[in-house]
DNA sequence: TGTACATCAGTGAACGCGCGTTCACTGATGTAC
DNA sequence: TGTACATCAGTGAACGCGCGTTCACTGATGTAC
């Protein structure tokens, strides 16, 4: 039962899809092959039809994560153009929100993905890196145009957008690590950053 | 071969030491009981002599870690006692070093086991959350005592002490994420974070 | 204090299970003539 | 345009392997008398 070649690509997305939800959700190791070609309503064998092996299809997912991060984040200040600064605050907000926490499905891959690319492979270390790169400059731009009143100078927004992205992600991944066993100590943690936010 | 108690607990111990190393290194998962006994000297039929399971061992394990690492905070305070709020700043740059970003075995249990502790079981959750209160219990008190000149209150010094450990926290899996691919990028990251330490 | 027996830490083989990967097969699609 | 054949996405069984855990066994230690 061969298929058209716009339905096996569509197909092959569809695995990625799922494997960057579902690698976010229960990381890379978390998650078989069987599961997730299931996920992606197929039987496991045609899995190597598509990809080499997990760990590239692991790639594959993390770049695809990183991108549709940034889609949003990019949605979100356009969204919010008029108001200078604030929609990037807006959006710092929400992702320090309870509700970001919970949902790490379609969350931020810098996150999910942190301790898999530290122990992963070179192929979802290269995917990862890259993503972190891109992220920084989108904030180092932010930084650098919504200072309030004083100009702030690229080198010194790279700067602050790497503390302000070390900060959040922390932030998210401690609140994450402590909800099950101290829901109010979670929320604790996610008020602190998100309630200093400017400063 | 019966042992005296005392040696059978200090083996215990061994096999919680090794746990304590092996898992910050490599994560829960990435460690098997036989590695562990291994590393710890034995064969691993013998491990169920001392824990009921791997979870088990991995919660002792986490709770043993964070023990050492507040132990070294205070030895490290200790020792710098007379120059006020300074010894604290060197922990902290020695956190955010390249040598502690590149030897997970004794380093920082906040920064290994947060994902392992979001995606594992309660009683690697509970500990992981004592060991962050503790921690943060001990920033806290430094970050009131060490006000440069200003007084500060005890709940401001709260949410100063976690943001702080946030972004430490943060800076170091960033940059242990992207060491493989991108050292230049992990070294910047220790450094923006170091660089702007008491700011 | 000395003897007999129960205890239990350690050994190494074995268990069942799930994993990533491979394979022979199917049949509709794409292609060569 | 029509026909014959090669291609390849999907299926489902099977592979080897390593894992967490269990087990029968050993023999020195601890304990009851």
């Amino acid at each position: 039962m061969r298929l058209s070649k716009e339905q096996a690509a569509r197909n092959r997305q569809g695995i990625i899809d799922a494997a960057a939800r579902l690698f976010r959700e229960r990381g890379i190791d978390g998650v078989g092959v069987a599961d997730l070609m299931k996920a992606a309503g197929f039987t496991h064998g045609g899995f190597y039809n598509h990809f080499p092996s997990k760990e590239a299809l692991a790639a594959e997912a993390c770049a695809s994560a990183f991108e549709n991060t940034l889609a949003e984040l990019n949605t979100a200040l356009a969204a919010g153009a008029g108001k200078s600064g604030s929609a990037f605050s807006q959006y710092l907000a929400h992702y320090l929100s309870p509700g970001h926490r919970d949902d790490p499905n379609g969350g931020c891959p810098m996150a999910s993905f942190a301790v898999d690319a530290w122990r992963q492979g070179d192929e979802v270390q290269s995917a990862y890196a890259e993503g972190i790169e891109s992220v920084l400059s989108a904030f180092a731009t932010q930084l650098a145009k919504g200072a309030r009143g004083k100009k702030t100078g690229a080198s010194a927004a790279r700067v602050q957008a790497i503390r302000l992205l070390s900060e959040v992600v922390g932030a998210l991944l401690l609140a994450r690590a402590v909800a099950g066993a101290n829901a109010g100590l979670s929320d604790e943690i996610l008020e602190a950053s998100r309630q200093k936010l400017g400063t």
